[in-house]
DNA sequence: GAATTTTATGAGACATATGTCAATTAATCG
DNA sequence: CGATTAATTGACATATGTCTCATAAAATTC
């Protein structure tokens, strides 16, 4: 079991059907990241959760739903974090600045995790509007605030996201470096309508130094007793 | 045929050879377009071309060199358009808008192609570059002019594009209308440090209808005579 | 128009994936 | 322990796909 495996380990003190199917999602995440959704084959997931074949179909009907429920709480426990990451800030410019950034060092943190983040984003459209969720709102704040001059809408949020996304994607791939956060951060509020010195000066100023890691907080994922 | 099967057009006077290379190049770029590139199966591309499925293999190694060859040729023509519809436009603020609303009109105008054009320049990096090839030089122009306030680099040339090809993306699948083009190139604008009153205006302002299409310029795809 | 070369065909060997199920093994409990 | 339930297994039927090759059809040449 590898760092990454947090299904797993959340699961540990469960009954063996929560693990079984722990390890069926852990392994789905590094094969996901691997191979991406499309490529991904329900076989290689069981390999690498050295579990045969049929044991897949026991807790899953096919590779969607384990793609879905892989997903959701991936995409759960980023707003989970990010938003805790946030409170205290009220600066609508700190805070859209600063969520970029977290996202990017989250996902950068746990690679295998910024994989699977990005490319179910990626997929399931639903799933993005929830990781942007926070978003609208801090856009809205800036705007009432006086320090973004654009109309918030959804063509807007869609650009301001594909930008983080984009980066994100680079940063997986080592196209860009440690400091694509605060340069995306950068372009996003220059694009917003905050003036250039300080829209430098948010964007590259230190952030606290707070861990994030994915938490994985255990939740209706077992069926140890019954059913 | 329909009107979209450019490439079986262009081979039109050419052997027979050349015209069933150019029937299954139209195939996979629909197939493509409809599938994508990993969905998509040879067996797709024979029946769509219409022909038995050992004859893919006379032209074409496996899946991947003719997405290859697809991709490249829609690439060249795309800059080329670009290029074309951009002589006499001096102002870099201008070309850069011009830029990124021309190119999200072709790649409109022509869904087929604009999916197959997308999904490429998602596999293959190196034809990324090569479509935005002309993009550094403008932005490098627009520093020069002192409209830019950037610092122009493989960073904000990647974030660039991809606020354009998210765009795209999305104006493709019906999620932005007809003037995301323009409202794109204001954000991008915005974001290079054009004063919003002058990027709203240049991002809006009409573009001469300058009709757009694939040109499908003959090549060497032959190999009629001798080879 | 017969001979020759080029092009197209589709059956089939092989590979890999999905999803089911009867049989086996492990866990639990009185 | 022995019985009962839970969990796992892997062979199997089915499907889809890749790529080869012997042969047929079409085009070209003389």
């Amino acid at each position: 079991m590898t760092p990454q495996d947090l299904f797993t380990r959340e699961a540990r003190n469960l009954g063996k059907s929560a693990r079984t199917k722990a390890r069926l999602m852990d392994a789905a995440v590094s094969v996901f990241a691997r191979d991406g959704f499309e490529a991904a084959s329900v076989n290689e997931i069981t390999r690498a959760a050295e579990v045969a074949n049929g044991t897949f179909y026991v807790y899953f009907k096919d590779k969607d739903e384990i793609a879905t429920a892989v997903a959701y709480r991936i995409a759960h426990d980023v707003v989970q974090q990010l938003d805790d990451a946030m409170v205290g800030v009220s600066d609508a410019v700190e805070r859209v600045s600063c969520a970029t950034r977290r996202l990017l060092d989250l996902a950068t943190s746990t690679p295998q995790w910024g994989q699977a983040l990005f490319r179910a984003v990626w997929i399931y459209n639903d799933l993005r509007d929830s990781v942007v969720s926070y978003l609208r709102a801090d856009l809205e704040r800036g705007v009432a605030q006086g320090v973004f001059t654009v109309e918030i809408d959804d063509f807007l949020i869609s650009t301001f996201s594909a930008m983080t996304m984009s980066t994100l994607f680079r940063r997986l791939n080592g196209e860009a470096g440690p400091d694509a956060g605060s340069r995306v951060a950068q372009l996003q509020l220059r694009m917003l309508g905050v003036a250039p010195d300080v829209a430098n000066r948010v964007a590259f100023q230190a952030l606290d130094p707070i861990t994030l890691t994915m938490p994985v907080i255990p939740r209706e994922m077992d069926r140890s007793k019954k059913n």
